[in-house]
This record gives C-alpha cells, sequence and structure tokens, in this order.
RNA sequence: GCUCCCUUCGUCUAGAGGCCUAGGACAUGGCCCUCUCAAGGCCAGUACACGGGUUCGAAUCCCGUAGGGAGCGCCA
C-alpha cells in the first residue's frame, strides 16, 4: 500500500512554525515511505481566509522544500464533491436536516451547561419528519448512539471515546456550504489519506470523522496527532516569538534545513544526534518516535543550528543567500570569489546569515565607518607607528594574499618586539572600523591592496587629527 | 462543568524494571586555544511534579492527587 500523507493548513492566519512542523512530519513521513505527499488548503470560511496567508503557505513550503506530489487543492473548489456527498448521507438516512434555530440551540447550551453537563445538541430533529416553514435548515451527521470510537494513534497509543459524549454535528450550513469536519472527512477519504498527521487540538475531532468515514463507507486513515510549539516562556506561541510567518525566518537570515532541524527535535530524536541534514531525516524519521508532551521554542537553540548548518553548508549556496541579504541592506555584488571569501571568514561567527551581511559591510564600499571607542583604543600612540609601518610595508607587499599578509605582519611584529595582538588590532580597526572581524590576513586580502592602503591613509588621518 | 490529552535539568531531549550516584544538546559560569570576535576543546551546576502501591529492585508498570493543555460553534 502507498503511503498517503496530506498538510491541510487553513489560510485564516500566516503559515507559522507549528504548521510548519506538523508540514514536515508529514512530508517526513511520506518521503520514508515513498509515499505521496499531498497539499490542500482548507479555505471553507471564506470570512476569514485570505489571499495572502494562501500565498504565505505556498511560498513558505517552497522555501522549505517540502515539495507536494499533489495539489495545492482547495475546499472552495469541490462544494459539488461536498455537496454529493451530502445527498447519499441525506438519502442513506445517515444524516438530516435541522430546523432548530441558533437562539434553541443557545438556550440549551445555557440549560446544560447550568446543569454542569457537557453542552451538546440533543437530537430533537432526528425524527423530524415535516419541514419547518420559513427556516432553511443545517444538515447534522446521524452520530452512533451507543458503543466507543478508538483512535488508533501512532502517538498516543489507542484513546478511546464514547458515542454517548459526541452529538450530531452540523455538516452543512443553512446556507448549503458544508462545515470543516465534514470537508476533511469527504477530502481524506476521495485522497485516499492513510496517515493523517496533524495537531493534537485535533484529537477531539477524530471520533467523528471517524464515525462519518465509516459512514460514507471509507476505512479510515491512521492518525498521529502531534502536540504543539509553545512559546519561549511555555506559554502559547503568540505574535511575540514565533507565531510569524515562516518567512520571517528566511527575512531574518535562517537556512531552510536549519529551521527544519530545529523544528524536528522538537518532540523527536535519534540517539544523541542534533545535526541533521534533510536525506539523513528522511531515512531517520518515524511519526512513531514523536514525544507526545508540548515543547518550547528556543530561539538560541535556533541560532545555534542554523550556524551548524552554515558552516556545513557549501561556499556557492552560502554566497548566493549572502548575496541577497546585502541586497536588503542596499549593498549590491555579483563577486562571487569575494561572496565565497566573505562565507569562509565569516560563517563560524555568524548565527544568520542576516548578521554575516550586517557584519561584512567593510568589505564593500570604499570607506567604512569607524567606530570612536575601537579607535580610541588601537588607533591613537603606538598605534600610529604600527599604522605607518603598514603602510610602507603594504605598499611594497608583492604576495596580495593571506599567507603574505600574515608573513608581513609576524615580521613586524617581531621587529617592534611586540605580539601579533599589537600589530593586528589598529590594522582591524583601520580596516573594517572595528575591532571584531575574521582574521586579519584573510580580511585585508579580501579587501584588496588599494583599498587598504587608502583606509590606511584615512585611519593615519583620524589618528592625527 | 463535562470529555480527551500531557508531566525527566531554565529549554530540547536520552531513558521501554537492574547498564541511572539519570546521559547528550542549547543557554549559563570557569579554564584552555588565540591577532579581535567567534568556532573548537575541557570542566561545573541544575531534573525523574507529588503520594500511594506492584517488585528483591521503578524515571521506567498500576492507582490516585496536583498542575498544564485541547475540545464541547451554522470556526477551522
Amino acid at each position: 500500500m502507498t503511503i498517503v500523507t496530506r498538510f491541510a493548513p487553513s489560510p485564516t492566519g500566516l503559515l507559522h512554525i507549528g504548521g510548519v512542523r506538523t508540514a514536515l512530519f508529514s512530508w517526513l513521513y511520506a518521503r520514508r515511505h515513498a509515499g505521496r505527499f499531498i497539499l490542500r488548503v482548507e479555505d471553507t470560511d471564506r470570512e476569514r481566509s485570505t489571499d495572502e496567508a494562501v500565498q504565505v503557505i505556498l511560498d513558505g513550503m517552497q522555501w522549505l522544500g517540502l515539495s507536494h506530489d499533489e495539489g495545492p487543492y482547495y475546499q472552495t473548489r469541490r462544494f459539488d464533491r461536498y455537496a454529493e456527498v451530502l445527498g447519499q448521507l441525506l438519502a442513506q438516512g445517515k444524516a438530516y436536516h435541522c430546523y432548530c434555530s441558533k437562539e434553541e440551540l443557545e438556550a440549551m447550551r445555557t440549560l446544560q451547561l447550568a446543569r454542569k453537563e457537557k453542552p451538546r445538541y440533543d437530537g430533537r430533529c432526528r425524527e423530524r419528519r415535516a419541514p419547518v416553514p420559513g427556516v432553511q435548515p443545517v444538515v447534522r451527521f446521524k452520530n452512533p448512539l451507543a458503543g466507543e470510537v478508538v483512535v488508533e494513534d501512532l502517538v498516543h497509543g489507542p484513546v478511546v471515546f464514547q458515542n454517548a459524549e459526541l452529538d450530531d454535528l452540523i455538516i452543512a450550513r443553512s446556507d448549503g456550504t458544508p462545515t470543516y469536519n465534514f470537508c476533511v472527512v469527504v477530502d481524506d477519504s476521495d485522497m485516499n489519506i492513510t496517515h493523517v498527521i496533524r495537531g493534537d487540538d485535533h484529537l477531539n475531532n477524530t471520533p467523528r470523522q471517524i464515525n462519518m468515514l465509516r459512514a460514507i463507507g471509507f476505512t479510515p486513515p491512521a492518525y498521529a496527532h502531534v502536540a504543539m510549539i509553545l512559546g519561549p516562556d511555555g506559554a502559547k506561541l503568540s505574535k511575540r516569538h514565533g507565531a510569524v510567518s515562516v518567512l520571517h525566518y528566511r527575512e531574518q537570515g535562517y537556512l531552510p534545513e536549519a529551521l527544519l532541524n530545529y523544528l524536528v527535535r522538537l518532540g523527536w530524536s535519534h540517539g544523541d544526534q542534533e545535526i541533521f541534514s534533510l536525506d539523513e531525516l528522511v531515512q531517520l524519521f518515524d511519526i512513531g518516535d514523536v514525544n507526545k508532551a508540548a515543547s518550547a521554542f528556543n530561539p538560541e537553540k535556533l541560532q545555534w543550528v542554523n550556524q551548524q548548518h552554515m558552516m556545513r553548508a557549501s561556499l556557492p549556496y552560502l554566497a548566493a543567500i549572502l548575496r541577497e541579504q546585502l541586497q536588503r541592506l542596499g549593498v549590491q555584488t555579483q563577486d562571487q570569489a569575494l561572496l565565497e571569501g566573505i562565507v569562509a571568514g565569516q560563517r563560524e561567527r555568524a548565527k544568520t546569515m542576516k548578521e554575516m551581511a550586517e557584519s561584512s559591510r567593510y568589505f564593500f564600499g570604499a570607506d567604512v565607518e569607524i567606530d570612536e571607542k575601537a579607535a580610541r583604543k588601537h588607533l591613537g600612540g603606538e598605534g600610529v607607528a604600527v599604522l605607518e609601518r603598514l603602510r610602507s610595508g603594504f605598499a611594497a607587499l608583492t604576495d596580495w594574499s593571506a599567507a603574505g599578509v600574515h608573513a608581513l605582519l609576524s615580521d613586524l611584529a617581531a621587529q617592534l618586539g611586540v605580539g601579533l595582538g599589537k600589530v593586528a588590532q589598529p590594522l582591524r580597526v583601520a580596516l573594517t572600523g572595528t575591532a571584531v572581524s575574521p582574521p586579519i590576513d584573510a580580511t585585508a586580502a579580501l579587501i584588496g591592496k588599494e583599498r587598504v592602503l587608502a583606509r590606511l591613509e584615512r585611519a593615519l588621518q583620524w589618528s592625527a587629527r
């Protein structure tokens, strides 16, 4: 049997990391078993669904590389099909029209709550024969009255629900449009979904869906309900710390494979391994190994994971991302060698590609902005003499490479009888404007002789002012 | 209120009765390396929610309690 999973987000809010994680689990499970992965947009709530949210889902999935084999399907384009199944259920007496008014229903609920009962529809229209004039009825599914439904959940194990706890839910509104639970059931059945992997907020819906699935003659799929992601404070994820569009992470300079790696480790592990390539995940992931408990989102660890991936990624790949990030800062460049050189020098001192771009501005443009504090510390006093010696030394340097620069610096330090730091720091401030950069020999090599000499000159001017 | 779910370091997790005086990772502190900052290496502290059982033996099994979460919509 071919494994078929799906990711079925509703575009009523922007796709965030919680959704991404369930998408990832579904995708991984399908890939792991050489199955199919379907993308389905559950947009039946026309009031709250937005085109922007749909776009974020599409763009986000693409950025992350979570490719689908089918779809995207849109529920709003399948209304004819839902109407067809609805008609069948009605004809077979498995669903019925309910003429209760919202007021009537509301009264019923408050009464039940007052009696400390679980609010539920009492089925008063179940056996009604005659329509009520002037009332557009809703359609309710006739849920079994007795017995139990067992959800064989892949992460929770068997979960038992009593049918007596369930009521006859509305599957079509009075305007004829189908509701969520019904659409899901028809879709999962039509699309031959074998494994439903979703948030555990749906666990309570599952017995109803199983009953409906059986009513339309489909063997229910396997289910796996995964816990949600909490904010760093352990509370529900909010806009403050992560309930933002996934694309936000792209803007912030995170690598898609790093985000995925971080997310998969929330509730899943493989021994002591922390860093995984996507291929490894496809090999190792199993939905049955996922934890039951919710986990908190930890931005620091995400950063660490991101840097680990940066240190492992290829130079050309990172160079392309760095170029995009630089563009956001208004720096345009096509110099591939320079970009790769920067990546090589910066990737172990930046947590994100955005941070790398921000701390690499001195590789571009003619001048650098000199940081006052760093300049005061390194460009004054004995630094001046160092800078002057450097100026003449560099002017005469023919081997313009990191090794060549390094040789010059060590010689100078030896001549002056000081440590390398006494030479390197003034030079660093002169070249980068700051006291922090990749190794100064490599940095100087990347910046180039012409600009190095110009910046040395300018630093000397700063000292003399 | 009712139903369902969850509970190991601050955080992510390992752990499927003896290997656990509970392992790894992030974060934190210290040391080392070092031209800066990092990266890397080493070291340190901090956890089995609580209470009862079962057992020669429990983080692991059972039962309660507490705490947290979800659902109970003509929302998805």
